[in-house]
DNA sequence: AGAACGTTCATTTTT
DNA sequence: TGAACGTTCT
């Protein structure tokens, strides 16, 4: 076969194997039967597993058609495939490699008329998923309260989680409760099927069932996926799980890879008995343990091993490295969380790495917050990871409305969405109106309006009705016949329903930023449509849809990243800062009184997942007080320190002591100079303020666009700046707006004008 | 239709 | 504390 030549080429017949230890070598030549590969943090796991997949197919002679790798992140899918093409080289492009979801959406396009489906069916996001039940509910005469609206969406994410469908939800409905929530379920499925529609949790959900239903398509894919591989196996849920014990049910060569130690999903219904009993479920599994870290120094694989230790439902797993012991890892105490993050920042702006090396992590996204000022203050560079998803923008989801109604003429939701946007003068009455009509006849919303001309009382905005209606079939017969692209067809509907004017009507100060957003929308669609998905609508959509925000990190900028502990993931960084060591907060509240002690547990492996982020530098920090849901909270050093033998810390003093064994008693102690707090005039004026929305047309197709917020301006308030087209004028006012920073600006000849800092593109003068 | 006010509610969130 | 939503008022 020609890779083998290829390969043969670098050197003799055999595959070169010598850069693997010895467990990462035997998973690579463990190809048949079930394999569970206990890959511990920074254990070399990613490389394990490409060269399994090379190894396959270079020295078994497997068709890389014949092989599966599942993920959980596309970014993780786009690093699988990217090494995987480099060791493989041509035919590489066989293998899937994917994540569960996209996977499984390709399935269904193809497969899902068997299960009453249309190919373009809508993917519905969280907002997507909160309006169909808020419709639910009132069809059903509930009266939808917005705590009853995400509760009853969480018992049936859970339900689908579980492969537990409206029927058996009901059949096993405990009491009156239970029971209303089967029947909302049941409303609510019917309503996406009219819709042409899934939720993210269907896509899997709805897979399991074709292929239980229709056993020969799952023996089709059985027969193709000869050998299947899957990452973060501890994450899967029940219904992963059953989706790829499906798959694997006939050839059995199916290869694990995760880590117990890390699984930090249980919320989202990932279940670590998947991997806990991997054994039992592939009697004859080979087992694999790689405990050999490479990431970090021996002090902080100490302290990792030295809280993991204290979880007692987990595999038996030791990490080691021979990297020196390195510096010791750091320890402080706080009295408020103010000064933590004053000592954090300063720390990092008074040390010697680029701060692109540096990351602070915490528990909550509330706490992003304070590191973010302190960030300003200091003229620290930062990259916010997390928050809102470019894709749940007002902006982007209309425009992705329009797109959706032109794909999928039964998506009732989209087209609520754009009818009177931009506004056309169909309002509610009509909207009504038009509803009662297609409910009536048994059309779609779209149909409906298609056949306003013959609503009864409907008057003179049939006009209007009918115009929308012509509009969108003209955009349809575009994409049809005569190959719009994508991006043809956005800008058409920007032109065209008078969207950009009415943007640029508005003249709000968000004008630019909304525009720059579609723009970035423009060139995702362009560079999807360079990978070959030429006016391949409903894949541009599923690209879109499947996509998550914090897939791709741009690191080419030196900026400090801020994240949560989740987000951090499969990252590694030289310093790390791991904030927040407190009772209450980490662990949360909420896992310490649920009275489940799996969930300290899972608090622990989130600390363990923190602490083994860092290469070379780990510090702890804790305050005492800190301002929580707006009520001062008081609380002890985390128990997760106290779990720490006090010599693996060097707990000098942040303003207090550690006493090893006592959970660390906050004391008195005087504070340091590294802490103590800065005066009002000795702080740095504001440095520049820009929060970005970084993004981009840079980062290849298929990854995601990243929320970051920037800060190196050179002006603060009171500064002379210019602008390119107001000319000079004095900033009055500099705020913290919820998009971007927002400059107030008095021009000598424009008079006061507000702006984002971001587009406004201010020079000092 | 949109501003202005009031109410409620707060972990984590790979898709 | 403050955001995100719903309601009411203009």
């Amino acid at each position: 076969m020609y890779l083998r030549a290829q390969l043969a080429e670098s050197g003799d017949d055999v595959m070169d194997l010598s850069t693997l230890n010895a467990g990462q070598r035997e998973a690579v030549c463990h190809t048949e039967g079930p394999l569970l590969i206990l890959a511990g943090a920074g254990s070399g796991k990613t490389r394990a597993l490409t060269h399994r997949i090379a190894y396959l197919v270079a020295e078994k002679n497997v068709n890389p058609w014949n092989i599966l790798a599942i993920t959980f992140t596309n970014k993780a899918a786009g690093e699988m495939r990217e090494r995987v093409d480099q060791l493989v080289g041509f035919g590489a492009g066989g293998i899937w490699v994917s994540t569960f979801h996209a996977m499984c959406v390709r399935i269904l396009r193809r497969h899902g008329q068997l299960l009453g489906f249309e190919g373009a069916f809508s993917i519905y996001d969280t907002a997507d998923q909160r309006q169909a039940m808020k419709q639910t509910l009132r069809a059903l005469d509930i009266d939808s309260q917005r705590l009853k609206e995400r509760q009853v969406l969480a018992a049936i994410s859970s339900a689908k989680d579980e492969l537990v469908g409206p029927e058996q939800m009901a059949r096993q409905a405990a009491d009156y409760y239970g029971g209303h929530v089967a029947q909302i379920y049941g409303e609510y499925q019917r309503f996406l099927k009219r819709n042409n529609a899934m939720d993210f949790d269907d896509l899997i959900f709805q897979t399991v069932r074709l292929f239980s239903k229709n056993p020969e398509v799952l023996g089709e894919y059985q027969e193709r996926f000869r050998y299947i591989l899957v990452d973060e196996y501890q994450d899967t849920n029940t219904a992963q799980f059953e989706l790829v014990r499906m798959l694997a049910d006939k050839h059995k060569n199916i290869c694990v890879v995760g880590d117990d130690d890390q699984s930090i999903y249980k919320f989202r219904g990932a279940n670590i008995r998947n991997i806990l009993s991997f054994e039992d479920t592939y009697p004859g599994a080979k087992v694999i343990k790689l405990e050999q870290n490479y990431r970090s120094t021996g002090s902080i694989l100490d302290v990792a091993n030295a809280v993991i230790a204290h979880n007692r439902s987990r595999k038996c797993k030791t990490l080691w490295t021979d990297h020196a012991a390195g510096a010791p890892v750091r320890y402080r105490e706080f009295p408020q969380s103010f000064d933590e993050a004053e000592f954090v920042i300063r720390d990092i702006a008074g040390g010697t790495r680029p701060y692109k090396d540096v990351a602070v992590l915490y528990r909550t996204n509330a706490q992003s917050r304070l590191f973010e000022e302190k960030c300003v203050a200091y003229s620290v560079p930062y990259r916010l990871v997390g928050g809102v998803n470019f894709y749940q923008r007002k902006e982007i989801k209309d425009i992705l409305s329009y797109l959706k109604v032109i794909a999928n003429g039964a998506d009732d939701l989209a087209v609520e969405r754009i009818v009177n946007v931009p506004r056309r003068g169909i309002g509610a009455a009509t909207l009504s109106k038009v509803r009662v009509f297609s409910t009536a006849n048994g059309y779609s919303l779209y149909e409906g309006f298609r056949h306003s001309a013959n609503i009864p009382g409907i008057g003179r905005a049939a006009a209007r009705t009918e115009a929308f209606a012509s509009q969108m079939e003209a955009f349809r017969a575009g994409m049809a016949g005569s190959g719009f692209t994508i991006k043809g067809l956005i800008e058409e509907i920007l032109d065209k329903t008078g969207y950009r004017e009415e943007l640029e009507e508005e003249g709000d100060i968000e004008y630019a930023a909304r525009l720059e957003n579609i723009e970035e929308l423009v060139n995702k669609a362009v560079s999807f449509e360079e990978g070959g998905g030429k006016g391949d609508l409903e894949g541009f959509l599923e690209e879109v849809a499947l996509v998550a925000d914090v897939d791709r990190m741009d690191d080419t900028q030196d900026q400090v990243t801020l994240m949560t502990l989740h987000g951090a993931k499969g990252l590694e960084f030289p310093q790390v800062y791991l904030s927040g060591m407190e009772e209450g907060l980490f662990p949360s509240s909420q896992s310490i009184s649920s009275g489940d002690a799996s969930d300290v547990e899972e608090e622990r492996r989130l600390c363990y997942v923190g602490i083994t982020r860092a290469m070379e530098d780990l510090t702890l920090t804790g305050a005492r007080k800190r301002l929580v849901n707006g009520e001062l909270r008081y609380s002890m050093p985390s128990r997760f320190i106290g779990e720490i033998p006090g010599e693996l810390l060097e707990a000098t003093n942040g303003g207090y002591h550690m006493e090893s064994n006592n959970k660390g008693r906050m004391g008195d102690a005087p504070r340091t100079e590294t802490n103590k707090p800065v005066s009002g005039e000795s702080r740095p004026s504001f440095g520049r303020l820009s929060r970005v929305d970084e993004s981009s047309s840079k980062l290849p197709f298929g990854k995601s666009f990243q929320i970051v917020k920037e800060s190196n301006l050179d002006y603060k308030e009171g500064d002379r700046v210019s602008h390119q087209r107001f000319g000079d004028g004095t900033v009055t006012e500099i705020k913290d707006g919820p998009k971007d920073y927002e400059v107030t600006v008095n021009f000598d000849t424009h008079g006061v004008k507000k702006m984002l800092a971001s587009f406004a593109k201010l020079k000092r003068a």
